[in-house]
RNA sequence: GGCGCUAUCGUCUAGUCUGGUCUAGGACGCUAGGUUCUCAUCCUAGUAACACGGGUUCGAAUCCCGUUGGCGCUACCA
């Protein structure tokens, strides 16, 4: 086929807000927009609120925040507003472009290309069985399609477009050469009536008026392109380039649903997750980049996307592989971004502090943190007293004499520092002086449990460094208070 | 049922077009080891796959046919 002269490299999300933004309809976002970004593109979004029961406006603000935060940016589309989301008029909203669909709807009457059906719902069904029963692919007879055939008294039900049964035959650029038999269609449905249209008519139209280059959609839609197609041969309408992408399963290789994982995007951010892990990790459904390096920024994608190189078959949703993105991701965030991230929960949370001392925090615990949520409840233990059982102090199989010995040594070794100089270099130095290679953990341990309450923390000599010298003597001197309460116990229970 | 798409480690995948360099590579997970007071990070090693059956060929993960499985569509939903 000859290329021809280069069209204008024009894509485009069309979600339906029937509910909030889906995992599978966030990564179509992500290949289109890489799509647009490489080829000096439009990304363009554009809402398919055809179906006036479903449709509701706040899954239209759920959408278009959620491609927000994602960083997917569309260069023509709906305005998220201050209230949240697009105004009342919209040319990027399908239920506000009813006049469009008319001309065209009408178009295709007046030059019997389609036609108003008579037949009932009740009629159809039956047929429809039959013809299954049959072994037969079910389509609509094309009763009404014959303007002698009887009507009698009856009330248009539906407008139908003549579909010719020929075979269709297009290039997808994921899946290559794909054809269906048109005369297993039958004539399609494609509105209700001149002014209600279905989706497959409204698709059709629109790619058009908005002059999209590359369909870029998910594989669902592979057995309606055929039907698009012949309706835009009809129209004398120009056919994009298709492209469908496989789709997101669940771990039993069942479509991806609630049951299984959250499959609402937002629920992601809720939970701690990073935009740029989520884009990363949706991007690896599917796609792969040449070379083995698997943590990518969007800009990285831009780069390395390659829509031919899409997989052919669907791919699970695998969360381990997720909290591993994450996790990379927060790693490779500087501080100063991850205190800008943290902030609005430590806000929420009450939880008040110098930003110098969260950024410290930051410092230390970066590289364990899963998700954002990580934060707060493994670093509690800075803001207040830690709550901890005394056998936590316990290294090993230690005695109490043992432990309470311990703890003095780093007692003694932390007040021969200076004030000003406690840090965690001149902490380690003054630790490493009261150990050798056998007794570390003697030490360490002991002190760390003083220090941080918890069986997993970082070094004691960095929280030492961030609580300050009098904090570190006090939150000593607190557990070998609790080691003597133990003795005393101990020795009242067995007297 | 019909039509379409699809098939490499548990999962995401490289390799398939242009057969040999693939005793099939990487990543996640898991296991073990190293660093280490703990956890995490980091490093090293291990684990594990060409769905099945035919054919073509000197040679097949790669090409062809069939079978089986998975998924999608089959709406007056999108």
């Amino acid at each position: 086929m000859n290329p021809g002269p280069k069209k204008p490299v024009r894509v485009r999300l069309a979600p339906s807000p029937t509910g909030s933004l889906h995992i599978g309809t966030a990564r179509t976002a992500l290949f289109n927009w890489l799509f647009a970004r490489q080829n000096n593109g439009k990304f363009i979004l554009r809402l398919e609120d055809t179906d006036k029961e479903r449709s509701e406006k706040k899954f239209e603000k759920e959408i278009l925040e959620g491609l927000k935060w994602l960083g997917l940016d569309w260069d023509e589309g709906p305005i998220l507003n201050q209230e949240g989301y697009l105004g009342e008029f919209s040319p990027y909203r399908q239920s506000e472009r009813i006049e469009v669909y008319k001309k065209y709807l009408q178009k295709l009457l007046d030059e019997k290309k389609a036609y108003y059906c008579y037949c009932t719902k009740d009629e159809l069904e039956a047929e429809r069985q039959d013809m299954i029963v049959e072994g037969l692919s079910p389509k609509y007879n094309g009763h009404c399609r014959h303007p002698d055939n009887p009507k009698a008294g009856r009330e248009p039900q539906v407008i139908r477009f003549v579909t010719s049964e020929t075979k269709i035959e297009f290039t997808d650029l994921v899946r290559g050469k794909v054809v269906f038999d048109g005369s297993l269609l039958g004539d399609q449905v494609i509105a209700k009536n001149l002014i209600t249209p279905l989706y497959n008519f409204a698709v059709v139209i629109d790619d058009e008026e908005m002059r999209v280059s590359h369909v870029i959609r998910g594989e669902d839609h592979l057995s309606n392109t055929p039907k698009q197609i012949l309706m835009q041969k009809a129209l004398d309408f120009e056919t994009p380039v298709y492209a469908h992408l496989p789709l997101i399963l669940a771990a039993d290789r069942s479509k991806l649903s609630k049951r299984y994982a959250e499959t609402s995007l937002l629920d992601y951010r809720e939970k701690g997750y990073l935009p740029g892990a989520l884009l990363n990790f949706i991007a690896l459904l599917g796609w792969h980049p040449k070379g083995d390096e698997e943590v990518m920024n969007p800009s990285q994608m831009t780069e390395k996307f390659d829509v031919k190189k899409v997989q052919k078959s669907g791919a699970v949703f695998n969360p381990e592989k997720l909290t591993w993105l994450n996790s990379q991701h927060i790693k490779n965030l500087s501080s100063q971004e991850l205190f800008k991230l943290l902030s609005p929960e430590l806000k929420e949370k009450n939880i008040i502090a110098e930003k110098e001392f969260v950024l410290k925090l930051i410092e230390v615990e970066k590289s364990r943190l899963k998700t954002l949520k990580d934060f707060i409840p493994q670093t509690d233990f800075f803001f207040e007293l830690p709550n901890y059982e005394a056998k936590l102090l316990r290294w090993k199989d230690e005695t109490l004499p043992e432990i309470e010995t311990s703890l003095l040594k780093s007692l003694r070794a932390v007040e021969k520092i200076n004030a000003k100089e406690f840090t965690a270099k001149s902490i380690k130095e003054a630790l490493e002086s009261i150990v050798d290679s056998t007794s570390r953990g003697q030490i360490y341990w002991p002190l760390r449990v003083a220090l941080s309450g918890k069986k997993a923390s970082p070094d004691p000599a960095e929280i030492g460094s961030i609580i300050g010298k009098e904090e570190t003597e006090k939150r000593i001197k607190i557990a070998l208070e609790k080691v003597t309460n133990t003795r005393e116990n101990y020795y009242d229970q067995s007297s």
